[in-house]
DNA sequence: CTAACGATTCGCT
DNA sequence: GCGAATCGTTAGT
């Protein structure tokens, strides 16, 4: 038995082929993402995420059936990589979750900076650490170096995956809010599917309105 | 083919 | 706090 891995284990199949979204977005506060492109390797821990649901959930882009190139993905089986342009600028990224057929899909909005912070820094094009490294969903895919090539990989592969290092987040450091930008998903954007670590510097500035 | 619109970020005030 | 940046996706002609 490897003693250095001991503690740290690849999440597999059957956590993200599981039927509630929700619960998976919660549960992925405190799990790393871990990126090796073309050997260099950076992660973070997540801090927050935001929940989507391919059913009765028009924040969702592939809510009710709408199956299109961009989100034929989602339907695929739970465990896959879903990046999309947002804004015209920015690459966010969302694990798939749920059995084929069912839509569902996380967006990691926010990571603390752990491994190769240094490369993170020559992505972003930044001098010192600081929360805009990795604090929004638009950040962490640069920092991690993720784009729309990644789309539809397997997270159960070599290139980006998530893992358990056994960090625990205690529920009532957790924060259940509204997610944020979907005010076209009418009643649908009242959900409480954003999930974050309560007081941690790496969650995402909102823009006030 | 055309046009409207983002699951955002950054720079300037 | 406010508005620009910027382009793929989508739905409609």
């Amino acid at each position: 038995m490897s003693v250095k891995n001991l503690n740290v284990a690849k999440l597999s199949e059957n956590f993200y082929t599981r039927g509630d979204v929700t619960e998976i977005a919660l549960e992925l506060l405190g799990k790393y993402i871990i990126t090796n492109i073309q050997g260099v390797i950076t992660s973070g821990m997540i801090v927050e995420t935001e929940a989507y649901s391919g059913r009765n959930d028009r924040a969702c882009h592939a809510n009710n059936g709408n199956r299109t190139r961009r989100t034929e993905v989602m339907f695929e089986q739970g465990g896959k990589v879903y990046v999309y342009l947002c804004y015209g600028i920015h690459n966010l990224f969302n694990v798939t979750t749920n059995i084929e057929g069912f839509a569902d899909a996380v967006l990691i909005r926010a990571v603390e900076p752990v491994e190769g912070i240094e490369w993170m820094l020559e992505r972003r094009k930044m001098k010192e650490v600081k929360p805009n490294l990795t604090a929004g969903p638009g950040l962490l895919t640069q920092a991690l170096g993720i784009s729309r090539e990644h789309y539809g990989e397997s997270l159960l592969g070599k290139t980006i995956w998530l893992e358990n290092r056994n960090k625990i987040i205690n529920k009532v450091d957790v924060v259940a809010a509204k997610r944020i930008g979907v005010e076209y998903a009418k009643e649908d954007a009242l959900y409480p599917w954003r999930f974050f670590i309560k007081n941690n510097k790496w969650v995402s500035r909102i823009k006030i309105k």
